[in-house]
DNA sequence: CCTGTATAGTAACAGTATTACACCTACCTG
DNA sequence: CAGGTAGGTGTAATACTGTTACTATACAGG
């Protein structure tokens, strides 16, 4: 069980061979079109640049990768595209670290929270079911009179592979 | 039960009698001396005016208020004495708000870690006990291999206080 | 067509945080 | 007491993150 876990939290590092992510813009246009959104053009480069990489990735970075490859845009159309996909629900906000990074658990429709774990060193972010944990959040909530909305769990630390080498070093 | 966590939670608006703000600046000091840890002017200052609202406040809100009070400083002393503030653990940081509020559960000794709970119309924010959650995280993150060290919780949503004035609204 | 809605472009700016370097106490320690 | 060290603050500049306001374009439905 652990090493499935282990394997949809933190995939292997992108081999570069584009297959993985081609499969990820089609997965992201069947949830625009579930939705009833539209996954325009810009809206897929963004897409692309952040699930090209396995670490959670910042506005202006996004910006500036697309300006390397010819595609100069100002920052509030990465931000508008950005809230687009935030909506469509194909990445997460990383609210500790202002980032943003490609949602990898395509089982939105279980309607199970996860939480997110951010490596501290590779920069890469894994998801857990944690609806176990939000439900509790709920109810520690709610005896507090608070009416909760939105909520969020994330943790820093070290990732699968970052911690066994760390432990190498030893 | 439901009382006090309440009362602990979402202490009443400041009526500015200053008594309190008094006390608090005095438990900080408190925790300073206890830490080792010098409680100067500045963070004094500083912690001041983090203390004397319920709502978090962002670092160049405490700025602007320093300044009305005549006393200028630049943005780097601010964080600065921001960062000796959390050290000592006598406020906190509200991540998804990039802003600050004063601790008001002293009860740090007893090391039951405090989730947070920001409400999104007043500002106000209140802590409740969240060790029982931090603990489940920490298991979920090991499920996953993943070495955590440092984790957030954070709800938003309406305090007690602003939901039943939305309720009689209604 | 034309018109409404959603999307994207442009420019300026507001808000958050850090780097680098200088100074200056306070407090060791010899 | 001289000199050293460490922590704290001052000053200036800059980097990073996010938004407002306004304009322009694209396309679907009447």
């Amino acid at each position: 069980m652990s090493d499935v876990a282990n394997r949809t939290a933190f995939p292997p590092p992108d081999k570069s061979n584009g297959k993985r992510l081609a499969k990820a813009v089609e997965r992201a246009g069947e949830e625009f079109a579930a939705k009833n959104l539209r996954f325009t053009k810009l809206r897929q480069m963004v897409y692309e640049e952040i699930a090209a990489t396995y670490a959670s990735i910042g506005a202006y970075e996004i910006l500036a990768r697309l300006a390397d490859k010819g595609t100069r845009v100002a920052p509030i159309s990465i931000y508008r595209a950005i809230d687009a996909l935030l909506e469509a629900g194909v990445i997460h906000r990383l609210e500790s670290k202002n980032a943003f990074f490609a949602c990898r658990r395509m089982d939105h429709r279980t309607g199970r929270r996860p939480l997110f774990l951010s490596c501290e060193k590779c920069g890469a972010v894994g998801e857990v079911d944690g609806q176990h944990i939000f439900d509790l959040i709920g109810e520690a909530a709610n005896s507090a009179k608070f009416v909760a909305r939105v909520k969020f769990v994330e943790v820093q630390g070290l990732c699968p592979r970052c911690a066994s080498e760390e432990k190498d070093k030893a």
